[in-house]
DNA sequence: CTGTTAGCGCCTTCAC
DNA sequence: GTGAAGGCGCTAACAG
C-alpha cells in the first residue's frame, strides 16, 4: 500500500510519478526528461500520472546530474540603459531560440558588483557567459579569467584588451570620429565633447588624456579617440577646456557644457557621448537660452524615439544593439555546441543617422 | 595516497576542499557554508585550502539540500520599457540588499511567453515570484495559481482581478482622470484617448468600450476609465472616434492621432497612456503641422529625460517606478521570511508633473 | 568540536 | 523495454 501522495510535502517528485503510474523510476525519468526508450503504453500512463500530479521536473536536480543547466549568464552595466536593454534583448531572444534560459545582473557600472555578479553566474552553474565588463587595466579581470577557467564567455560592447576572448562590438572610434567629422566639414572647429572620463579635471595634454582614457570605460577611451582623430584629420589644435570633466550624470554634462558655452572662444557644436550627456547638454543650451542647429549644432550616440520626435529632430549615431545582443550569443552557443571559440574581435555597423541638428556655426 | 586532485575534472568541489584540507568533507561545508562550529585552527585551513583550489559553492547542490534558493523571480513585459527597466532596478536593488539574486524574464506582452517564464521559475525553484501579468479573465490566470501553489506570488504593476494577492500599483484610474481633468480645466472638450484597447475598431457605447477595456491589459482599462471619470465629472459627452484603436504601437498611434486630428470638430488635446504613444503623437502633430501647447495640448504617461527638454517640455505623469519594484520584493521578503501574506493592494502615488504642454484651446 | 552517514531529485549505466 | 542502484555536491542529523 503506498504512502499518501496527497500528503507529500513540497512539489510531486519523478518517484511520485512513477507511483502513480504505477511504473519504475526510470521509466517515468525516461518519458518525462525525453530521452531513451518507452513503449507508448507507459509513456502515457506516465504522462497523465505528470498531469494529475502536476509534476514539474526540478531543473536544479536536473543540472546536478547532467552538469549543464541550458543557463547563459549576462552581465551589463544597467538593465535600465535603453542600449543595454536591447542588447540583452538580442540575447534573450537568440538563447531561448535555441534552448537557453538567461539570468541577467546589472552592476551599475561598480567594479565590485560585477565581480559579485560573476560569482553569482559560477555559483549557479550557468553555461556560458556573456559581459559588458567596465574592467580595463591588467589587474582588474581576474574575476573574469576566473570565470573563463569554467565557462565559456564573450565580450559585448566593450573590449578588454587584457583578455584574448570572443568580442562583440561595434567602431565606437570610427563612428565618434565619422559624427566628429560631419560637425567639422559644417564648419565647426570649437567642439566639446561630453562625456570624458570621469576625473575633477581632464589633462591638459592629449597625451595624458589618452592615457586617461585608456584607464576608463574602453566604449568613452575608443570614442575619445574618434573625436581627436577628427581634430587631428582637419588639423585643428586640440582645447582640454573642451573635454567634459567630472562624473558622467545628466547633472554634470550640463553643468560642463554651460561652461564651455562661457568661455570666451566658445563651443559651437556638441558632440555627446551618451543619452544622458544629449539631455544633458540640451538642458544647458535651453539655460543659456541657445537653440539648435542655429547657435549651437549637436551629435550624440544612442538614437531613440524621442530623438525623432525633438524639434528640430537630432542627428545621431544608432547602434545595432539587437544584433550586437544576438550575436553575441549566437558565438557563446556556437561554442557551447562544440565549435571552436574564434577569440576573434566581430565589429558590427553603426549608422549616423542624420536629420536637423547640424548647420554651420553662428557668423561670430 | 590521495588522487591527484589537480587532475580532477570540473570545479572542485567540497569534499576536495576538505581532503586538501585535511580535514572532513562536514568541517569544510561548516566553514564553507558558514554555519555550525569549527576551531579557528581548522576553519583557516579549510579557507586557505578553498582559496588555493580557487572553490565556490555549488548554488545548484546547495539549493538541492536545503530546499532554497535565496533567488526571486521576476516577470515583466518587456525589460527594455524604462518603466520596467526601473521597477526591475527597484526589486533587484532591495532583494539584493535582503540576500536574494533575482532572475528577471520578459514576456514581450505575450500570454505564451508568461506562461513559459512562470514555468522556468517554477523549475529552477526560485523562492518567490513577482509578476507583472498580462493576464486578465479567469481563464487566463492557470500559470499563477500555478506558481501560488509552490511560491509566494506578488503582483506589481498590474492588478488581476480573479487573483487574490499582494499587489503593488499605482493608482492609473485617478492618475489618469487628474490628467484629463487638467486638459478640461484648460478648456479642452475634444481629448483624444491613445492608446485604448487593441481592436480594430473601438465600441460606439461607453458601455461596451468598457467592457473591452476590462478584456485587455488591466492598467489600460484603468486608464480609460479615468479618462471617461474627467469626461463624465465634467458632463463632456463621451466620442468613440477620439479613442485610438488597433495595435499599440508608436507608427498607429501616429496614424490614429492623425485621424482624429482630421476630423471636422478635431481635437485640441491628447492624452497618452504610455511613453510610445507621446512619440507617436508627437509625430502626427509635426506632419499635420501642428505645435503644442498652441495648437494642441499633450499630456502623456511615464516621464523621462526626454520629456523634460522637449521644446516646450512635456507635462508628464512620473510613475514611482524605482519604489514599485522596491515595495514588490519588501512585501515579497517578508513573507519568504514568515510574515502572513496580506493578501492586499498597495497603491503607490504617482505625480502629475506640470511643464509646458498644455495651454488653452485655439480658439475655433 | 569534528567526522560519518543519509538523503535532496534527477540521470544513467547495468542487469533483468 | 524496463527496473534497480549509484552518484552529482551539498546540508543536516547523529555519533563520538
Amino acid at each position: 500500500m503506498p504512502a499518501d501522495r496527497s500528503q507529500a510535502p513540497g512539489p510531486p517528485t519523478i518517484s511520485e510519478v512513477a507511483a502513480e503510474a504505477g511504473v519504475g523510476r526510470a521509466t517515468a525519468a525516461r518519458t518525462l526528461g525525453g530521452y531513451g526508450y518507452v513503449s507508448p503504453e507507459l509513456r502515457e500512463r506516465v504522462l497523465s500520472a505528470a498531469e494529475k500530479l502536476g509534476y514539474r521536473a526540478n531543473a536544479l536536480a536536473r543540472s546536478m546530474s547532467t552538469g549543464v543547466s541550458h543557463t547563459l549568464g549576462v552581465i551589463v552595466a544597467d538593465i535600465g540603459n535603453p542600449f543595454f536593454a536591447g542588447v540583452v534583448r538580442g540575447i534573450c531572444d537568440t538563447s531561448r531560440a535555441r534552448g537557453f534560459d538567461t539570468i541577467v545582473l546589472s552592476t551599475y557600472e561598480n567594479l565590485e558588483e560585477e565581480i559579485a555578479a560573476t560569482n553569482v553566474l559560477i555559483d549557479k552553474r550557468v553555461d556560458g557567459v556573456i559581459i559588458a565588463s567596465a574592467a580595463v587595466g591588467r589587474g582588474e579581470v581576474a574575476h573574469i579569467k576566473a570565470a573563463m577557467d569554467r565557462v565559456p564567455v564573450v565580450l559585448v560592447d566593450r573590449a578588454v584588451a587584457a583578455l584574448d576572448l570572443d568580442t562583440v562590438v561595434i567602431d565606437n572610434r570610427d563612428a565618434a570620429r565619422e559624427a566628429v567629422e560631419m560637425l567639422i566639414t559644417a564648419g565647426h572647429r570649437r567642439i566639446g565633447f561630453v562625456w570624458g572620463p570621469p576625473v575633477a579635471k581632464p589633462p591638459a595634454t592629449r597625451r595624458e588624456l589618452l592615457a586617461q582614457a585608456s584607464r576608463n570605460l574602453w566604449t568613452d577611451g575608443e570614442r575619445l579617440r574618434g573625436y581627436l582623430d577628427a581634430l587631428d584629420d582637419a588639423r585643428i589644435p586640440f582645447d582640454p577646456e573642451l573635454v567634459m570633466a567630472g562624473r558622467k550624470t545628466e547633472e554634470r554634462a550640463t553643468a560642463e557644457v554651460a561652461r564651455m558655452l562661457a568661455i570666451p572662444d566658445r563651443i559651437t557644436a556638441v558632440f555627446c557621448t551618451e543619452t544622458d550627456a544629449v539631455t544633458g547638454a540640451l538642458r544647458a543650451l535651453r539655460a543659456a537660452g541657445l537653440s539648435y542647429p542655429r547657435d549651437i549644432a549637436l551629435i550624440g550616440f544612442d538614437d531613440s524615439a524621442w530623438a525623432a520626435v525633438m524639434e528640430p529632430p537630432l542627428t545621431m549615431i544608432a547602434q545595432p544593439v539587437h544584433e550586437l545582443g544576438a550575436k553575441a550569443a549566437q558565438v557563446l552557443l556556437d561554442t557551447l555546441e562544440g565549435a571552436e571559440p574564434g577569440r576573434e574581435t566581430h565589429t558590427l555597423r553603426s549608422r549616423l543617422i542624420v536629420r536637423a541638428s547640424v548647420s554651420a556655426p553662428p557668423a561670430s
